[in-house]
DNA sequence: ATGTCTAGTGAGACTAGA
């Protein structure tokens, strides 16, 4: 089965871009990042028409997370657990049924945290420490588990085109990147770094600057496999061709398949 | 070097967020 990731910037303006990639790519389970839309104005029924089911997890302007899959959802959870006063909407876990067994995952938009001198940096952190706590917590049900979406953090200089210019950014700090090595520590598989020869590999390109065009990319948008998930990994792939549609997300698809 | 985009408010061109 295909399991996909997409931070597709905006549901309204991407919608012909979005049913584009899902008939082109049929995923099987999907998550997406900044639907930047309330849930009573997703546009759900032309998605449902190629057979999707949807789940939504959005608010008012920003932020926004959504999960499809061709089977119905056995459960859903809204919101990353741990501080009921976050109003944010950057989370949601979905189960379906497969022949190999249930299949869960958690689609994030974790926070961007810039300005790093602002409290957005702080509140990225305990975010992810919320996100570590729930996942080594969700990590003991031994399920298939993919932890998936736009990380916001660099892992590592050769995932930045130019990681110099990205030094102090809240994307690269050393916190953030020690936050995300400690959740992959936990025992998940990071799937793209696992099956590909990362070089000049990406899943964000600014708007500006014509930093597509100059691949002038870094790699934020993440997969992360539990050992019952990555024991059936096949492989991964990054639909790198979409960035260059009409009206085209900054992100790109990430996706992998588990036998 | 930023050469940009989206949504909200509200009716034109700002703002926030990224």
């Amino acid at each position: 089965m295909k399991i996909a990731s997409w931070n597709i910037n905006g549901i309204k303006a991407r919608m012909d871009t979005v049913l584009r990639w899902l008939q082109e790519e049929q995923p099987d389970l999907a998550c997406f990042q900044e639907i930047k839309s309330i849930d009573e104005a997703f546009p759900r029924e032309p998605i449902e028409a190629l057979g999707y089911h949807l789940e939504t997890h959005g608010q008012k302007g920003f932020n926004g997370v959504a999960l499809l899959s061709k089977t119905p959802f056995e459960e859903v959870i809204r919101r990353l657990p741990g501080d009921e006063a976050d109003e944010q909407a950057r989370y949601i876990e979905g189960v379906v049924a497969t022949d190999n067994g249930p299949v869960r995952l958690g689609g994030l938009y974790l926070p961007n945290g810039n300005p790093v001198d602002t409290p957005k940096f702080p509140y990225k952190l305990a975010w992810m420490q919320r996100l570590n706590a729930h996942a080594a917590q969700t990590l003991q049900q031994e399920e298939a588990f993919i932890l998936a979406g736009d990380y916001n953090v660099i892992p590592d200089p050769q995932d930045a085109a130019k990681p110099e210019t990205w030094v102090g950014d809240a994307l690269y700090r050393p916190e953030s990147r020690q936050a995300f090595r400690a959740l992959n520590h936990l025992g998940f598989t990071e799937a793209i770094r696992a099956t590909q020869d990362a070089v000049k590999t990406y899943t964000f390109w600014d708007y500006q600057a014509g930093a597509w065009q100059r691949n002038n990319g870094i790699r934020i948008d993440h997969l992360l496999l539990s050992p019952e998930a990555a024991d059936r990994l096949q492989g991964t792939g990054i639909d790198k061709h979409v960035r260059d549609w009409e009206k085209p997300s900054d992100h790109v698809p990430v996706w992998l398949e588990l036998n």
